[in-house]
DNA sequence: CCTATTCCGTCGCAATTGCAACAGAAATTA
DNA sequence: TAATTTCTGTTGCAATTGCGACGGAATAGG
């Protein structure tokens, strides 16, 4: 049934249905479903456990010391968060996680990983695991990387050009309406769409809500 | 004789002298020397091993597409580079190494950790490894919550709340001169300089060279 | 089909920043 | 000590951006 979301991550691909039933097993999965807008973890908790979206997209954001809100990430079906902050065990996650749709997850235990179990399939799901995790530090680096680049228009031509290599195509649509894009730029959304439009007057891009290409 | 700096670093912290001699060897540790300037580790090249920093500093800076060079991170001793590319054989890691002083360090081999070898000391590493990587996540998370702040002057206030916070001291000196500085921040340097006087000027902080101090 | 709401682009203006040129301080080297 | 190089702060100006107000398009809900 969701099956397709879990073979997304990169936990679970390319597991056999029994292993991959040993594996939820092994990190003590639960299933938990979300409204539209709900509030799915609060800033100031641990987190026990971590998520993994199976349908829907949550938006991860960073409370900072002056309470301000900033979208770290956002986590579309197949896609995990809350991995270093549930394994470092850190008493107040400064972070909030909220639906931006109606949401299903699993809410996955590394407890076992940590442990000196030696069964294959733990032992698996620990390098797995670490697997994910130099994965996530990769993809911040993109991040930082859009985020250090001095204009807006450099910053869109990094994205842009991050999302084209990603898929393979100059021509791709994005999780994010302006105002989501823009918080993850890091720029004002009016100046966002400004800058989207004389892109394409200079025939650098063509766009039509999410979906861009890329013309060069 | 290094052992201060190897004590620093959570892959080793708290290990007895045996332990660290095992862990080391279970690392295949190599050290080796750079003079400043030189180049530790060229982009475009497949990183077997990654670095720990034994004495001075190494700047990490990421090539992207338009060739251009991003200051991602300044590691001192004890902090460790390079281990999510490596763990992840990325065939070309895009980042460039390079030596801001004299340099000392150690190069170590994950392959182990990522074997089915149960002896205490590697099961150690790799749950240490993973919390290393797992602190990396939430160390750029920071840095995230920098470049995302819209003028320098928050950018600046949010970098220097986290030194005090990491040193438990309102006064403290960091690691960078004003253009390193300003690469980390994303910001033109002249412009860096204007905000800081005017933060002076403002009485929001002190500073001299790289030591600063909070008044808010 | 109509209405309310959300989403998106445009525009003018003020504020911030990047840039280039420059000068003095500090550090390095001869 | 003198000379050279590096580092840092200042300033004027142009370019970019943030912000608020606005209107039209798209969407959702009845």
């Amino acid at each position: 049934m969701m099956k397709g979301a879990i073979e997304k991550n990169p936990l679970f691909s390319g597991l056999d249905d029994n292993e991959c039933e040993d594996a939820l097993a092994a990190l003590s999965a639960i299933k938990q479903e979300y409204a539209k807008g709900a509030v799915i973890f609060h800033a100031g908790e641990r987190m026990y456990r971590f998520g993994l979206v199976l349908c829907g997209t949550v938006q991860v954001s960073f409370t900072d010391i002056d309470g301000n809100e900033i979208l770290m990430a956002s986590a579309d079906a197949g896609d995990t968060f809350g991995e270093s902050l549930c394994w470092l065990k850190v008493a107040e996650a400064p972070v909030t996680v909220t639906a931006s749709t109606d949401v299903t997850l699993l809410w996955l235990t590394p407890e076992l990983l940590m442990s000196g179990d030696t069964r294959k399939i733990v032992q698996e799901l620990r390098n797995r695991f670490l697997s994910m995790l130099a994965a996530k530090t990769l993809s911040m680096n993109e991040r930082v990387q859009i985020l250090s680049k001095p204009t807006i228009r450099l910053k869109l031509i990094t994205f842009l050009s991050q999302y084209a290599n990603r898929y393979g195509s100059k021509t791709f649509s994005v999780p994010y309406d302006r105002e989501t894009l823009a918080r993850y730029l890091g720029v004002n959304r009016t100046a966002l769409s400004r800058e989207l439009s004389a892109m394409q007057a200079d025939g650098i891009i063509e766009f039509y809500k999410n979906s861009f290409k890329i013309l060069k």
